[in-house]
DNA sequence: TTGACACTTCGATACAGACCGAATTGTGCG
DNA sequence: CGCACAATTCGGTCTGTATCGAAGTGTCAA
């Protein structure tokens, strides 16, 4: 008599490799959308370099991370945007339950107001985005997805976006992920991306080395700030 | 020297609880909604009453699930719409990544035709619902969660759905929940959760036993779809 | 009260896998 | 070529925990 297997998708395979607490420090630094190498990546885990090493043969296996050699180091980062959600949401959830490993710390604050997700902006300052986009009528809904309307797609454009490049390549363009401290949806896809990429090129904003945190600058928030506002209407 | 813990929540934690293949069983089993007994999610995950009782003890622990005593019975359930929601993600996430733990019946094709998730409608119609409630202006999204318009509010107290008593319970009215077959998003909350029932009630559709399926009866699906349609404007 | 049943606790076993250090392979640099 | 460094493989240890059966607690129904 073959076991008794439930139908349906192998959630436990996936969870497992999650619930490793050193598997789970590796993809919760590679959130950071960063490549990392392999003894980068045991340092966060912070165990020994041959077991971070089984750890990540493990996770490729599994398809949560991806490999890219350069040279004598080898690049690993998350699989997908979908390995992303999945670890959002999971973060989302162990956040509500008030399950923090550590007491929150003054870097809490900044995360809650910008981070990156993945390689997308999420926080408070992503939400704005994506509420702005929708409150101008440059994006709108369709059925699933968000989706640019002709508007948007000047406004981005004028932004210094590649938007033909973005739709040349097979990757969705606009898709929502959830964000896990204001369990509201913002901007993902490849134009999050590309929006995050162009924020940082413009000087509005960097990535803090090692964390997840995206720090404005004055003058750059000031500038995005008025390139999505929040009241619109109140201005002109 | 403190160990490295790294900061954010703890991810680990709830994914090893749903990484051990027994409990994964018992969490999908409740995705029914269905409160069941201890004994019954032993059978479901293939387990012996002493061990089940183990892994729920676990599983309360870690609020994924809570309980209620009933004579000598004790039901279980999941904890709350969020669990239901991780669930729903890491099960759309495996499912893409094609690793189902039996080969695709056809339970299959119903499932994704209609089911219930957590206890609200998913699949094929619960999209058809949200989409059509959408379409029809009766409801419109709140900057983050969707909220029911007036017109909505007078359309499903015509459905005979007690709408009062939903607003006067503390649980939020209308939520969204990611499908994972089709990757939309779908309604949930108690507003969802009392359109499932009132479905039912009316003899529209009933839950296959032992299973997360829905099953319309044709005439109750012809209501459905006249409730709910797909192209409005096509008619009147 | 006694018996049937639901569930939990206990004790013991067994297996998986996380971990490290040392040795090995492979790449780049001088 | 040979050194330095990145990464993996190997052998071995050890903890954690999933698992069961049997015994214990509690609840309902005769």
């Amino acid at each position: 008599m073959v076991k008794a297997m439930k139908h349906g998708p192998d959630i436990a395979r996936i969870a497992a490799l999650i619930g490793d607490p050193a598997r789970a420090n590796i993809l919760t630094a590679l959130m950071s959308g960063k490549a990392l190498t392999a003894s980068e990546l045991a340092g966060e885990a912070g165990v020994s370099a041959s077991t971070a090493s089984s750890h990540l043969g493990r996770l490729l296996e599994g398809r949560l991370v991806k490999e890219a050699r350069q040279g004598r180091h080898k690049y690993f980062a998350l699989a997908g945007e979908d390995v992303a959600q999945v670890l959002e949401v999971l973060m989302g959830f162990a956040a509500g339950q008030g399950h923090l490993r550590t007491r929150t710390g003054p870097k809490d604050a900044q995360l809650r107001e910008a981070r990156v997700c993945y390689n997308h902006l999420a926080g408070a300052r992503g939400i704005q985005l994506y509420d702005s986009l929708f409150a101008r009528g440059f994006m709108m809904l369709d059925g699933d997805d968000p989706r640019l309307t002709e508007a948007g797609e000047g406004f981005v454009r004028d932004l210094g976006v590649d938007f033909d490049h973005l739709v040349k390549s097979r990757a969705p363009v606009c898709l929502t992920c959830l964000d896990w401290s204001a369990r509201r949806p913002h901007l993902a896809g490849s134009l999050g991306r590309a929006l995050l990429k162009r924020f940082e090129m413009m000087g509005w904003a960097h990535r803090v080395r090692d964390t997840r945190i995206i720090s404005f600058t004055s003058e750059g928030l000031r500038q995005f700030n008025m390139a999505f506002p929040v009241n619109p209407g109140s201005r002109g």
